[in-house]
DNA sequence: GGAAAATTCTATAGTTCTATAGGTGAAATC
DNA sequence: GATTTCACCTATAGAACTATAGAATTTTCC
């Protein structure tokens, strides 16, 4: 009398779907703001059998986050290790920060919004690689302020919190805004980043009124 | 046998400690994970005493983030209205919208991070006053265009949210990251916005006056 | 000093939520 | 075709949390 369809395959495949879910729901309702009961609606299951793939709804969370954050700090210090302008650099780096935006949104939520919830010990690891990435793209921009492309009297430390403010805040409206595509985003941040609103190689002076 | 130290004073000061404490703790733990014995516990009162000043949790959530976005939408109506340069205004908007950050942080952050969790009702007219500013950005960023101050395909829509992200961000981290003041803040991000990262000297920011 | 108002207390009902224990049937493996 | 493994199930213990009721204490005001 059992009335659900089992959802045969691969227990990979499974655990996917399990995982997804969780992300989906953490990412629209919050950590605290969402119930193992939430998840288990989702995938239509009850709430008890969620508990035979994840210990506890904080371990949950914490694959959730790693999977938001992962390749992040490993693609941005290949694109500042090769070889280009710091331009160039800065460009690559946006692009490759939304990029994940395209197929795992939920879980790149989930770990900008709800990291601060994990618990102390995981929750430090994952703020020193924050750091790092910070560190790495406040590395390029003090690059491109000695090469001579970047204003010398540019607060790179600013500019890069600026930066990151600029990019995290598309993964909460992105889905929402129509026809926006990550690529044209990236685009058109690497173009404001880079030489702001204004135009950038007028020879005179703006009129004013 | 009562070690507590009660707090004398008018009324109003009285709310509005509740109210701060409601906020701090709304901004540090998130509305879900925050409780009312949380709220309490930085008072140094009871759990229960906390249903004399609010009916429900969630109306202080209201109240809070009411305090967070009050006068954003005001303030910025009127520098839009005002003359002056597309240039000048957005410097004044980015420095009319860090400032609220100076005396009612917890409130900001709350507002940013929690007014999701808000019922339906104040949420959609909060969700109308947002999208009010944004509109309103998005305007001035056109005008700019329009004038020749601003590149002309710009895409205003994605600056406007782009700024929005770029602005917002620092309610995050201002406070832990030392030595930044708002005013500064505000002054290196309106050149970041509007020049860019790069050395362009194209539009005149110069300071006169 | 005494009445009224304001503020906090104790005690607890009632709900919601996480997590555990043990069972069941289907699928995979031998 | 018997056995093991997998992926769920039911039932519930136990903790945490919101909110109410009514008493007690403090402060304000005359």
């Amino acid at each position: 009398m059992r009335k659900q369809q089992r959802k045969t395959g691969h227990p990979r495949r499974r655990s996917a779907a399990i995982l997804d879910a969780a992300a989906e729901v953490f990412a629209s309702r919050g950590f605290h703001g969402a119930s193992t009961q939430d998840i288990a609606d989702v995938l239509g299951i009850r709430q008890a059998s969620l508990y035979y793939y994840f210990p506890s709804k904080e371990v949950a969370l914490e694959e959730v986050c790693l999977r938001g954050v992962e390749g992040f700090l490993e693609t941005a210090i290949s694109i500042a290790a090769a070889a280009g302008s710091a331009h160039d650099k800065i460009a690559r780096l946006i692009a490759a920060h939304l990029a994940p935006l395209r197929d795992r949104r939920p879980y790149v939520r989930t770990f900008l919004n709800e990291r601060q919830h994990l618990p102390t010990e995981s929750r430090r690891r994952i703020g020193r690689l924050s750091r790092a990435y910070e560190r790495l793209i406040e590395d390029v921009l003090k690059s491109g302020v000695r090469s001579g492309e970047f204003r010398h009297d540019l607060d790179c430390r600013l500019a890069a919190l600026g930066l990151l403010g600029l990019v995290n805040a598309v993964a909460a409206w992105h889905g929402k805004e129509p026809k926006t595509t990550i690529d044209r985003i990236a685009s058109e941040y690497a173009r404001l980043y880079l030489g702001g609103v204004g135009i950038a190689r007028a020879t005179g002076q703006r009129k004013r009124r």
